[in-house]
DNA sequence: TTTTGATAACTTTTT
DNA sequence: GTTATCAAAA
């Protein structure tokens, strides 16, 4: 095993018991180094059972996972924190009291909910930019666990979280806040759970924030087998609350904590690394750190300035076709951009010219409003209490109850006290409501009913049949013949997806596939058959590789993006984004920028980004 | 009271 | 180019 290792890699494989910190730069090895000390340890006899291993994304946890498997053919937990929260909260959150079939609102939903608080608090219809900010705000309180200072804040904040718990759902931040303050009040869980996992290894270490770094450390503090792997110069998600500073303590943090740094890089020639060390030196808060490669000098970094968007797209598409020409894999070119709508120029100059591609990320199967109609009723079917889930489906399809009922419906219920669906069932008599209002509802409740009582021996392909077969959604979409035909592809594909899911898994059930949709929401429809070119933000491109990268909008106000221009902090975080880009490119790597660009439907002239200044002259090739 | 159509205000990055 | 929001119509 360890002549496929370097002696750096070797000796955090061997490691024995306590906390190990491993500065591994871009390139280096970390998830090889990873796995094969998960497979070390199971080598010396430690039971698959008792290793946890969080990593950034699910397709990260998958991949290892996998790669365990293939080498001990051992089963060890590898899980995103979100992921890890809700497997914990799952089996324990009554604690809290919820119930421990719980939602996963997603950020569409909480900030509906949100918008409800609001306006039960007399903001009245406020502008959005307020309920997005107000949404910021928690998000931090319950990622960084603060309180909230501001009066007004911290009155909406309670009331939300207290409209959650009516709800009996969670947001996304919940997943980690409800776990700490799980894992902090209720001592006989804590030991639990640290009995349970006795090897803690933790990926991408950088990007934790203050909410996952705690459950770390208080899982691992009985044992303190705590092997994190990181990087500082990677720490590109501030915007989640995570702090870079995490991997600075790590000695603080853990006493008696050993190092490793692994600078040696596999995977890029040293003209790509010497821009990346270009240019992540002019970053001052760091731990100086300089990579190097074994894999020659390679070619110069392509650099081309193109007029427009429109021309600047073109020219990565024929260049991607002069490589496809030289016998080159789709599969093995990338485009990064750092914002999600610069994509559609890249999708035209492709689809043009015929070359298969795919977007990973971006807007999400599960955001299109027929899937999340769909979802919704499944969630309501399993839920008495899902007032979004509630609203969502109610008026789909249309059952005549508008705003105004609905309004004096929710007043009612929550004043009361009572589920939504228990009060529309029993208490509908409190309100006074039209004739029509009541036969919709009668409708609806009835749906309801009867997909309650024929669901439960259904697998979920069916159950979604049987929702459309009782409601007439299909009929409902037709309303709008310009896009039924595409919504209706897509819920049959939501259906082929939950057949696919559910024939995969030991013990399915609703809320599982619901969890597993809310937190792993491109995991399935990233499996094209045909090989394609790879489109994506530069967030979604850490940990992965590729022989060409196409790296675009090198412009002043798109990266560095003109949200930080105002803040130092926040441009180191642009170049941290920019060196993660440069340093997917194994062997090729192209610099691309435009002069002019449509921003609302005007033109404007923009600057070349500062980052192409600092990379050094000599390396670069103007084409 | 609900539905519809027209007008505005937007877009950073994600579990 | 797009999605919420507000006004008038049914």
């Amino acid at each position: 095993m360890s002549t496929l290792l370097n002696p750096e890699q070797t000796e955090a494989v061997l490691h024995g018991d306590g906390p190990l910190l491993v500065l591994a730069g871009a390139g280096s090895g970390k998830t090889r180094v990873i796995t094969y000390r998960i497979a070390h340890l199971i080598e010396t006899g430690i039971d698959p059972e008792q290793i946890l291993a969080v990593t950034f994304t699910n397709k990260a946890a998958e991949e290892m996972r996998t790669r365990i498997h293939a080498l001990k053919n051992a089963r060890v937990l590898a899980t995103t924190f979100h992921s890890l929260g809700a497997r914990i909260l799952r089996g324990s959150i009554h604690q809290l009291g919820f119930q421990n079939i719980f939602a996963i609102y997603d950020e569409d939903d909480s900030e509906k909910l949100l918008k409800n608080c609001l306006d039960q608090l007399g903001f009245g219809s406020g502008d959005k930019g307020f309920v997005k900010e107000t949404r910021r705000a928690i998000s931090e309180a319950k990622n960084n666990l603060t309180a909230i200072n501001d009066n007004v804040l911290s009155q909406v904040y309670h009331i939300y979280n207290q409209k959650l718990k009516e709800c009996n759902a969670l947001d996304f931040d919940d997943l980690l806040f409800l776990t700490v303050q799980l894992l902090q009040n209720f001592p006989e869980t804590r030991t639990f759970y640290q009995n349970r996992w006795r090897y803690i290894l933790i990926d991408e270490y950088q990007d934790t924030n203050i909410a996952q770094y705690t459950i770390a450390k208080i899982l691992s503090e009985k044992y303190q087998n705590i092997f994190v792997v990181g990087d500082p110069d990677q720490s590109i998600y501030s915007l989640r609350g995570a702090r870079y500073q995490n991997i600075l303590n790590f000695e603080r943090d853990f006493p008696g904590a050993r190092v490793i740094t692994l600078d040696q890089n596999y995977r890029s020639t040293n003209t790509i690394l010497e821009a990346a060390n270009a240019l992540i030196a002019k970053n001052t808060n760091r731990f100086e750190k300089a990579l190097w490669s074994e894999l020659g000098e390679g070619s110069k970094i392509g650099l081309y300035i193109a007029y427009s968007e429109r021309q600047e797209a073109d020219f990565v598409a024929q260049r991607i076709n002069q490589h496809h020409h030289y016998d080159t894999s789709l599969d093995s070119i990338a485009v990064f951009y750092r914002t999600n709508a610069q994509s559609r120029p890249f999708e035209d100059a492709l689809l043009s010219r015929r070359i298969p591609y795919i977007i990973i990320g971006g807007v999400s199967f599960y955001e299109r409003r027929e899937v999340k109609d769909i979802l919704a009723y499944l969630r309501i079917l399993i839920s008495n209490t899902d007032l979004i889930s509630f609203l969502r489906t109610i008026n789909a399809p249309k059952r005549g109850i508008g705003l105004a009922s609905l309004d004096k419906i929710i007043h009612s219920a929550t004043t009361h006290q009572i589920p939504i669906i228990t009060f529309c069932e029993e208490h509908l008599d409190k309100i006074k409501l039209g004739g029509k209002q009541i036969e919709g509802m009668r409708n609806y409740l009835q749906t309801l009913h009867r997909l309650r009582t024929t669901t439960p021996r259904l697998k979920i392909a069916e159950v979604i049949q049987e929702i459309l077969n009782l409601t007439g959604y299909l009929a409902f979409l037709e309303q709008d013949p310009e896009t039924a035909q595409e919504r209706k592809e897509n819920i049959d594909e939501l259906m082929g997806k939950a057949a696919e899911w559910e024939e995969a898994q030991e013990n399915p059930s609703i809320q599982l596939f619901l969890e597993e949709l809310t937190l792993r929401p491109t995991a399935s429809v990233e499996n094209p058959d045909a090989p394609c070119i790879k489109m994506m933000t530069l967030h979604n491109s850490k940990g992965l590789e590729f022989p060409i990268v196409f790296l675009t909008g090198l412009e002043e106000d798109i990266l560095p993006h003109i949200n930080s221009k105002l803040d130092p902090a926040a441009i180191e975080e642009e170049r941290r984004l920019c060196y993660v880009g440069i340093t997917r490119a194994k062997k090729t790597l192209y610099l691309t920028a435009s002069t002019y660009r449509y921003t609302w439907g005007t033109e404007r002239l923009m600057a070349p980004s500062r980052f192409l200044r600092e990379i050094p002259e000599e390396l670069l090739l103007r084409l």
